[in-house]
DNA sequence: TCAACTATGTGAAAAATATAAAAAACTCGG
DNA sequence: CCGAGTTTTTTATATTTTTCACATAGTTGA
C-alpha cells in the first residue's frame, strides 16, 4: 500500500464508478476482466483505470486481468464502504423524499438512520422505513443514532443553520444541495452538488452549435 | 470575443455558480462586485473568476469591478440560458418528479414541456403542471413540442434504449441520471449524474480520518 | 492635473491530471 | 521448458488547469 501518497481528487471520484460497474459485471457472471474491457464498459480508457487501481496497491495479476469479487471487495474498503455510515436527512421536499428512496445508497452499505422536517404535514409519516422527525430534535436524534453524514435538502436560506448543528450534533460529512455556500470546520468534509451546473453546460454546447 | 479558443471545461462548470450567485446579489440590491467579494462568497479565488470571465471578453472595469446585471446578461448569453429550451423529463420515479419540480430549473429559462412514463396509473397525472404521456408516444410529442433536452431518470437497464429514441425525436442534450453508461452520437451533447460519487467520496475521506 | 489607490486582464510558473511508452510478470500451446 | 502473446505496473511525457505576479487602466481627492 502506498498509503503516503496522495492519491487524486479525480481517482476517488471514479471509484464509485468502477464500483457500481464491477457489480453489474459480476451480476453477469464474470469473474475476472481487464482494464481494456471494464473502461471500454465505463468510458474510460484502460490507462486511466489502471493507473487510478495502482495508487492503491497491485490489485491485478500481470497477463491475466482483475478478479471481479476481489477488485469489488479491494474498492469497497477504500472508499470506506464496508463501515455502515449512519446518514440523516434534512429536509423532505422532492429531493430530500427522492435520496430517501434512493436504492442505491443502502446498496452502498449507507443506513438511512433519521429524517428531519419542519413542516407538521410530514412529521411522523414513514419516509423509506424511517420515521420523520421534527427538526427541533435534530441534535438529539442525531447524537443517539451517531449520524456521521448529513444530507441537507433545505432551502438555500436554511442550508448553513442546518449544517453548523449537524456538526455540533457530531456529523464528519456533509452532502450539501441547497444552492449555496456553506461553510464547515476543516475536519468536516463536505461535498456539494449543484444540480444546475449539468442542464447549464448542457445549454453552453447546444448554444455553440447553433451558432455555426 | 475570444471565440477561437476553447474554454476549458472546468470554466463552464464554473458559470452556472457564478450566475446563480450573481442574481442572489442583486437580489440584495448590489450593483457593483469585485472578483475579490465574489470569490469569498462563492468559495472560488478571485483570479479564478477573472480567468474564467477573460476568456469570453472583458466584462469587468479597471479599478472598480463588475456591473452585477451587466455581468449576469453576458453570463446567460455565454450559457444559452436566453434560448428557452424545451425539456422532457423521462420516468417519473422519484427522482423524476422531484427535477420535474424542481424550481431553479424554470428560473434558468428551461420550460419543461413534456414528461414520460410506463406506469398506467401515472400517465395522464399532473407534474409541475406538465401532463405526464405515455412512453409510447415519445416519438411524437417530443418531435410536436421541438424537445431540445431529455432528462433521463428511468432504470439503468432502459437507459440507453431512451437515449436513442430521445436522439431519434430531434433532442440535442442528454442529462442521464441512470447510473450506467450511454452511448449517443457525437453531436448529441451528454452529461451523466452519477449520485452515489458524492456520498462514496465522503465515505472515502471520513474513513482515512478514522485511521489515523 | 497628479499621485495614490483599486481592481481587472494577462502571461508565466506551478501543480494537477491524463496519456503514452517501457518494463515486468503471468499464461498457454507445443 | 521455452517463446509468443497478454496484461499489469511503472516510468516518462504531454496536456490541462490553477496559481502567481505584474502590467494596465480607471477612480478619487487634493
Amino acid at each position: 500500500m502506498k498509503d503516503q501518497i496522495v492519491i487524486s481528487k479525480a481517482t476517488i471520484d471514479r471509484l464509485p464508478l468502477y464500483f457500481r460497474t464491477l457489480r453489474q459485471i459480476q451480476q453477469e457472471g464474470v469473474e475476472i476482466i481487464s482494464s481494456e474491457e471494464l473502461g471500454r464498459r465505463i468510458g474510460v480508457t484502460p490507462e486511466q483505470i489502471r493507473k487510478d487501481l495502482a495508487s492503491f496497491g497491485e490489485f491485478g495479476k500481470k497477463g491475466v486481468g482483475y478478479f471481479v469479487r476481489e477488485l469489488i471487495r479491494n474498492i469497497g474498503e477504500i472508499l470506506g464502504l464496508h463501515r455502515n455510515w449512519n446518514v440523516a436527512i434534512i429536509g423532505v421536499g422532492h429531493l430530500g423524499w427522492a435520496l430517501a428512496n434512493y436504492r442505491n445508497f443502502s446498496s452502498l452499505g449507507f443506513n438511512l438512520a433519521a429524517v428531519f422536517d419542519v413542516d407538521p404535514a410530514r412529521v411522523g409519516q414513514i419516509v423509506s422505513g424511517v420515521e420523520v422527525t421534527h427538526l427541533d430534535y435534530l441534535e438529539k436524534i442525531c447524537k443517539e443514532r451517531n449520524i456521521h453524514i448529513g444530507i441537507i435538502t433545505v432551502p438555500a436560506q436554511f442550508a448553513q443553520d442546518i449544517a453548523n448543528r449537524l456538526v455540533a450534533s457530531g456529523a464528519r460529512g456533509i452532502w450539501n444541495f441547497a444552492p449555496i455556500k456553506i461553510n464547515v470546520p476543516p475536519e468536516v468534509r463536505l461535498v456539494s452538488e449543484d444540480l444546475s451546473v449539468g442542464l447549464s453546460s448542457i445549454s453552453y454546447y447546444l448554444s455553440r452549435q447553433a451558432d455555426q
